[in-house]
DNA sequence: GTTGCACACTCATCATACAAGTTCGCGCTG
DNA sequence: CAGCGCGAACTTGTATGATGAGTGTGCAAC
């Protein structure tokens, strides 16, 4: 049991907005079809809905009722770009995607379908028909490609959320450091792309891991 | 004014908490004297304080009172515990926290200072303390301390974002599954975080790397 | 000095009542 | 018959009083 009735009531009803008992959009019953269905005072049942209206599960208008919100499920991680300052944070975030994204290609490796063939491939394509315009977008594609290639929502949902800012901030931070203007640099960064897609498309997760490791290494090595 | 009289009252407390009228540890006024300051019954005072309590800003202690909470810093990263739904889910957060944690570990080997020994070693007496009720924060506990030793915020980040999902859905979503009632279970969880805090106090990344997989790859398979 | 207990204070819950907003249908009016 | 008004019924919001249960304190007995 729980220590409070209404944190009980929270619990039930919880169960059946998440379990589409309740759809979205749909109307709670009234408080008094709730006393009755759990046997509790209106207090309680009025304290559990406020309880649900302030986590932004419910909606309460009065004299209708309460009437369940649809629950944006964007993605799981949300990211600040305001978060990264300086030029120490850049590094941090750099070993941090070592770390992540090495282990995504690994994953990736082994977890790939014929479905995640095609965008990788294509988003290598791209890094080499992009000017010097979208050679980031283009690079950021191509991991978040591999990341998808992992079949694990949350490698998808995090690289995702870092990309606004790993696209705005080199730029902005960094100023000619991280641009890719230089044409021996593009074909450097092309190179490692492959070498991660190649050992990744092989199924060769020991190599892939190494291979992004490599790559966002020198990355930090190009930015230091 | 607001629409409600207890709107009113969860701005004017708000306003209190967050200019520092009322500092984290502080006891809120009791609900009487809340019905007096602002001229309302005690259901808009109790409305208000849950409120307050679902926005996670208050604690309420029956028999004791309501106390200021530390206000949560913001961090890079946020997760929605509502976005884990199912058992696959928590698989895929475990992979996840494989690659992401085991690469922690590795740079706390290499990056930790003296600072960081200390709560490393109290998490992992903590562990030992703690009873069936606490083993879950107090595991956590540990794989926080870890993070922090790598001197990155955005490993401290995103496992901080991560905790309060991962202490809560175990219990709910898996239920005995993943329970730490088993004492062998606990004993070995804390030998494999043994081997993994010897290894990072050592100064061993590549050991370390390997404990801290071996052990969330351990977990993996016992929720599994 | 320590122990034990009564008492005051707190939140949790219950029951009841009334106020205020919404919906719906019924009857009246044209 | 069409349209309008109006009230009954239902909803949430607020008020009030009472009781139960947990916590802390001070005083009295030992």
């Amino acid at each position: 049991m729980s220590s409070t009735l209404s944190a009980a009531v929270v619990a039930g009803l919880k169960d059946k907005i998440l379990a589409g008992d309740l759809a979205p959009g749909s109307k709670l019953p009234s408080e008094s079809e709730l006393v009755e269905e759990y046997a509790v005072s209106r207090t309680v049942v009025r304290e559990a809905v406020t309880r649900l209206r302030a986590e932004g599960l419910v909606e309460t208008q009065h004299g209708r009722g309460s009437f369940v919100l649809t629950v944006p499920e964007a993605s799981s991680f949300s990211v600040e770009a305001s978060a990264i300052r300086t030029h120490a944070d850049v590094m941090a975030m750099l070993d941090f995607r070592i770390g992540v994204e090495s282990e995504a290609a690994a994953l990736a490796a082994t977890h790939h379908t014929e479905v995640d063939v095609a965008p990788i491939e294509e988003a290598l394509s791209g890094f080499t028909r992009a000017g010097h315009e979208g050679a980031v977008e283009a690079d950021f594609a191509f991991h978040l490609a591999i990341a998808r290639a992992t079949g694990n929502r949350f490698y998808v949902d995090l690289l995702g959320s870092l990309g606004p800012m790993m696209i705005m901030l080199p730029r902005t931070r960094l100023g000619e450091a991280y641009s890719m203007t230089d044409a021996t640099h593009v074909e450097r960064v092309q190179r490692e792309h492959d070498n991660v897609a190649a050992a990744v498309l092989a199924g060769d997760p020991d190599t892939a891991r190494a291979a992004m490791r490599l790559h966002l290494g020198n990355t930090r090595r190009r930015v230091t």
